[in-house]
DNA sequence: ATGTCCCTTATAAAGGGA
């Protein structure tokens, strides 16, 4: 397998962001994709969305409702055996109410890819938080059930890992995102042995990939890092390059979120494919661009 | 710090969500 390039993004409505998608798809090239918030369903994607990105050379798998939520998956080396959503997962309101789409997964490259959008939790009081902490029990329970080493969870957590993402985090105590619950869950995750290469790589820089629309707040670099790239044992000594895509973040009409970028060296065994340059280093780090 | 953007609808103004 050459070079991989991974990346996640919470696009916040496929409709909308098509403009900047199609040219960030073409300018980065990236060869598996995991997007969030497509706030699509299943039948207006594969009338609207499909043909462009097949065009592009993807294969692609939606999983949405419409409206709120939708993740997809695009892929350039394989998509196979595609699961849409967790076991077991929890619902809301209630347990026998319909699922959210917030998970979708498949096998791309020798790697299990699951597309994640967590649920929010609005505040630690909210129902909505003891779902978020159900749903992140659910996929804790998929990846320790599945191959964990070969895993890659790419998506929105909604949860800022330590204090270090967040931009102000006086401003956040007692908020969802930062609880010591939220963050625990997410240490269990990356205890099974999946790695945040975005922060293993950048240990002490101010990396954020979600600035709030309102207040100026990107100007000011006023945001939080929610969007990971977990990688399992076999990929992460892979890791050539991990980032955020700032610019995809500026401009006119963007996502609130940025994409989180991961590039993999070519798999040390086995047919390696074409032999390819090695990735231009940015002159400038690249989530400062 | 409640200032934006995106969705939807008993739609052209307003409510819900992030």
């Amino acid at each position: 397998m050459p070079l991989v390039r991974l990346a996640t993004w919470n696009v916040n409505s496929a409709k909308i962001r098509l403009p900047r998608l199609l040219p960030w798809l073409d300018q980065r090239a990236p060869d598996v994709v995991c997007l969030q918030e497509t706030k699509a369903s299943d039948a207006e994607w594969s009338e609207t969305y499909d043909a462009e990105l097949r065009e592009r050379g993807y294969e692609v798998a939606h999983y949405g409702q419409g409206r709120w939520n939708g993740v997809a998956l695009l892929s350039r080396v394989g998509l196979d055996d595609v699961e849409r959503g967790l076991p077991g997962e929890p619902r809301f309101p209630a347990d026998d109410s319909a699922p959210e789409a917030r998970a979708l997964s498949a096998t791309c490259g020798g790697l299990r890819v699951t597309s994640v959008y967590v649920p929010n939790g609005r505040t630690p009081d909210d129902p909505h938080y003891a779902y978020k902490l159900r749903w992140l029990d659910a996929l804790h329970a998929m990846v320790s059930d599945g191959p964990t080493s070969s895993s890659v969870v790419a998506g929105d957590m909604n949860i800022a890992p330590t204090d270090a993402d967040v931009w102000d985090p006086s401003l956040f105590v007692d908020s969802t995102h930062v609880t010591p619950a939220e963050r625990k869950a997410l240490e269990s995750l990356t205890g099974l042995g999946l790695h945040d290469v975005v922060r293993d790589r950048w240990p002490g820089e101010r990396v954020f990939s979600y600035w709030d629309y309102r207040a100026g707040r990107f100007h000011q670099d006023q945001g939080m890092r929610i969007d990971l790239v977990l990688v399992g044992d076999d990929a992460v000594g892979r890791v050539r390059a991990a980032w955020i895509d700032r610019q995809a973040r500026k401009g006119s009409g963007p996502s609130d979120h940025a994409p989180v970028m991961v590039d993999l060296d070519e798999a040390p065994d086995g047919d390696i494919g074409p032999v390819v340059p090695p990735p231009t280093t940015p002159a400038k780090l690249p989530h400062l661009g």
